[in-house]
DNA sequence: CTCTCCCT
């Protein structure tokens, strides 16, 4: 049945490259055969001699079905020449020369057995996919093979990826080639369509799929929630509707892969999950929304957030692929020709964006302190890197040095996240080691409840594992979480009874940034690393003065939690008692408009407990004072007209000269510490600030020579020919001297003002005060202008001097009369 | 309008 396999002619070139040389690499497309065929094919190499052949798959359901198919091919039982070791599973015997793993499995050998003496050949399958895990052991395999075993083969398999890439990496090995073997598949590219668009995009083009082509349709589309809305929308058709993604139930799964009934067409609507996990018989079309969902790991705030993206061209292709399996198929897709072309090659592999806490300490295991010191096709980036290392020194796993700690090998060799694995430990230590491994299982197993619970109380899952009668309970992932609990107390040999750590107190040890104080509106919480977070108002949990969050998604303003429980004060006391700090707090109050000074207890970003006091060094309640005086504004100082004018007169110097002492608003505000520092006096509350000298800190800012020049420069008020003093006004550029006419008489030259350089804008004003000219030269007023203002005014001020030659007339401000 | 997929 193997024969006709289009993997069979690549063999003998597989077979010589092998022989020839320690690595090589294969890229054959999916239907090729090479999981099954290449295995089989290199046992009775010579360089193999009596050691074994370790095959990677990147799935638990892939490895079971590989070792099946590959012992069928020979005849015998799994377990006997091939067998399969997964997580919590394994088919291996005395005579087991395959041995297909799921890839933590190798990670975890290696680290043990780094010489790995009774393996002879190491293949990564499905090498494209460039999981972490994948990345991790072909590093780790390269050392090997380069310090303690070049005999050591190494074989990377892929479908689709840049073979010449990993052939440098593995030392410029060979590149063998195979043809695939699938039927074509029309591509029709329907135009661009946004996000928001997907969905009635994709209901249209299934429409049109069953309207036009026989068959059923694969559509793929990001998540759970478009799947839910397109069912929804897509109403009565010609076929059933089956929605597939990872969170339904094998059932739901296996109704939904299962080829159409005779006679009648399915419409299955997928996540990614049908890109290459599960393969649907019968499917002559696929509808491609040309999205994915995907985590990113944000190494600031060590949490993950969900991103809808374009899907990569690699994965378009992968999913068009699934319309040629039996025969030749469609593939719709919502986007352009010119779309396609700006797709990236492939979305960014797995260590680029993940959190690496995990492959972290297995570094440090490995004894790679810097991952730079081993051979990576992408290197992990510094930031997670360093977030990483961080994380595992808080937890103990890491010494400062970076090297790893006895609990750090402790903690490598559960088969959990870091966080998870220390809950575990310290939680033993502590007398509730089962407990802790339940709280393990519930975090990193699937979801012991249904969707529709809605509930994010861990406690409540804690139940339903210890056999409590839930509505929602998923009984199968229970099952799941029960037989991974137990596998973990076994390991750390945990107490029977054993209770005392709350789940709450638990998490804590896990996540100790993600403890949260409930805050100001309902369901709204502050994490211990300042982060908000947020439940529903109604959820029972909102209720809770301390939380302790295991899972959120770091998007928008507030976190949604996820999965949480309750801690008590005494418990976050108890396991935070180090970090936990009493600091003396002035602050400005800005509803009592007063500083205020407290003792707070605090935890990170939480503030545990707070006593007002009347104490605080009189520096640090200077300083609460000035902030508030900033928040409040310069308005609240006791400023006078006077003080106004002298703020004035100092910016127009300013103006004329940049080093004379800026007086503007901005500059006072900015520089208060400054300035007004010294004559803040004893002030403590906005009443104080009447009784500041604000006269003499405005002062203080010009020096000697300054204050002695400023009256020259810009003095308040002019003597003008009728003997009178007028007040300036500086709040306008250049300076306003507003003066009657009349007193202006045989003034020819204009006033200046900043040492005669700036004449200033004279307003002459009519009797009753109100400006008849504007003009910044004099002389030209009187030559020019006065006759007709004369003549204009003469007759409705009848009273006042209207001379006809006003240089040679007395000024006043008299009228007639009074003269 | 609460989450893609996978692994020790």
């Amino acid at each position: 049945m193997k024969e006709g396999l289009p993997i069979e002619e690549a063999l003998p070139r597989l077979k010589a490259a092998l022989a020839a040389g320690p690595n090589a690499v294969l890229v054959a497309p999916p239907g090729a055969g090479k999981t099954t065929r290449v295995p089989l094919a290199l046992l009775g190499e010579t360089w193999l001699g009596d050691k074994t052949i370790v095959v990677l798959e990147p799935r638990r359901l892939a490895a079971r079905a590989a070792a099946r198919r590959m012992a069928a091919g020979l005849g015998e039982d799994v377990g006997e020449t091939v067998g399969y070791r997964v997580h919590l599973d394994s088919k291996v015997g005395p005579k087991t020369r395959i041995e297909v793993v799921t890839e933590g499995v190798l990670t975890r050998r290696m680290l043990g057995d780094p010489e790995l003496a009774q393996v002879g050949a190491i293949l990564f399958d499905e090498f494209h996919e460039r999981s972490l895990n994948a990345d991790l052991g072909l590093a780790l395999a390269l050392e090997t093979q380069g310090a303690l075993r070049d005999d050591l083969r190494i074989l990377v398999m892929s479908a689709t990826i840049n073979g010449a890439a990993v052939a440098r990496l593995l030392g410029n090995a060979p590149v063998i080639e195979s043809e695939g073997r699938a039927f074509p598949v029309e591509t029709r590219y329907l135009g661009d369509v946004t996000l928001q668009e997907i969905e009635n995009a994709t209901v249209s083009a299934i429409r049109r799929a069953l309207a036009e082509e026989g068959g059923s349709v694969l559509a793929f589309l990001p998540g759970e929630r478009e799947i839910r809305r397109v069912a929804d929308r897509l109403g009565e058709v010609s076929a059933t509707v089956h929605p597939l993604y990872g969170a339904l139930s094998a059932r739901e799964q296996d109704e939904a892969i299962r080829p159409a009934a005779p006679g009648t067409r399915k419409v299955v609507l997928a996540t990614s999950i049908a890109e290459t996990s599960l393969t649907i018989e019968g499917v002559r079309v696929v509808v491609d929304a040309g999205f994915a969902r995907v985590s990113r790991f944000d190494p600031r705030s060590g949490m993950s957030r969900l991103e809808t993206v374009r899907a990569g061209r690699a994965s378009v292709d992968q999913r068009r692929g699934r319309a040629g399996r039996t025969e030749p198929g469609i593939c719709y897709r919502l986007w352009s020709e010119a779309a396609h072309r700006a797709l990236l090659p492939a979305l960014p592999p797995e260590i680029l964006v993940a959190d690496l806490a995990p492959l972290a300490l297995d570094l440090a295991v490995w004894g790679a302190a810097d991952p730079a010191s081993l051979a990576w096709l992408d290197a992990p980036p510094q930031a997670a890197t360093t977030q990483a290392r961080t994380l595992l020194e808080q937890l103990g796993a890491l010494d400062r040095d970076g090297r790893i700690t006895r609990h750090g090998r402790r903690m490598a060799e559960l088969p959990l996240h870091p966080r998870l694995s220390h809950m575990v430990l310290a939680g033993a230590e502590q007398g509730s080691g089962g407990r802790a491994c339940e709280v393990a299982a519930l975090l990193s197993e699937r979801d012991v409840l249904t969707a529709q619970a809605r509930d994010p109380d861990l406690r409540r899952r804690l139940d339903a594992l210890n056999g409590s009668s839930d509505p929602h309970a998923h009984r199968g992932r229970i099952a799941e979480a029960r037989q991974a609990a137990q596998a973990w107390k076994r390991r750390i040999k945990a107490a029977k009874d054993d209770a005392a750590m709350s789940v709450g107190a638990l998490v804590a040890l896990a996540y100790p940034g993600r403890v949260a104080q409930r805050r100001g509106g309902q369901g709204q919480y502050r994490l211990v690393n300042g982060r908000g977070a947020a439940l529903a108002p109604e959820d029972p949990l909102s209720r809770e003065p301390y939380l302790a969050i295991a899972d959120l998604d770091d998007a928008g303003r507030d976190a949604r939690v996820f999965l949480a429980a309750a801690i008590d004060r005494a418990e976050i006391e108890s396991l935070f008692a180090d970090r936990i700090e009493t600091t003396e707090d002035v602050v400005w109050d800005e509803r009592a408009e007063a500083v205020t000074a407290a003792r707070r207890v605090k935890l990170g970003a939480l503030v545990l407990d707070e006593t007002k006091s009347e104490t605080g060094g009189a520096e640090a309640r200077a300083a609460a004072m000035l902030a508030g005086i900033r928040l409040m504004g310069l308005d609240c100082l006791p400023w006078t007209p006077g003080l106004r004018t002298f703020q004035a007169r100092n910016r127009f110097l300013h103006r004329l000269d940049p080093s004379w002492p800026d007086f503007s608003d901005e500059a006072l505000l900015a520089g208060l510490e400054t300035w007004l520092g010294p004559f803040l006096g004893s002030s403590s509350r906005r009443a104080h600030l009447a009784r500041i000298d604000l006269a003499a800190a405005l002062s203080a800012r010009l020096d000697w020579a300054q204050q002695k020049k400023l009256e020259s420069l810009a003095p308040t008020h002019l003597d003008v020919p009728s003997g009178s003093r007028i007040a300036l006004d500086y709040d306008v550029d250049p300076p306003v001297l507003a003066v009657k006419l009349q007193e202006m008489f045989g003034q020819v030259e204009t006033p200046t003002v900043g040492g005669g350089k700036v004449p200033v804008v004279v307003h002459l004003l009519s009797p009753a005060g109100r400006p008849l000219q504007v003009t910044q030269d004099l002389g030209n007023f009187w030559r020019s202008g006065y006759a007709a203002v004369r003549a204009e005014l003469r007759g409705r001020y009848p009273r006042h001097p209207w001379p006809e030659d006003p240089l040679t007339a007395p000024p006043t401000r008299r009228t007639k009369a009074r003269m």
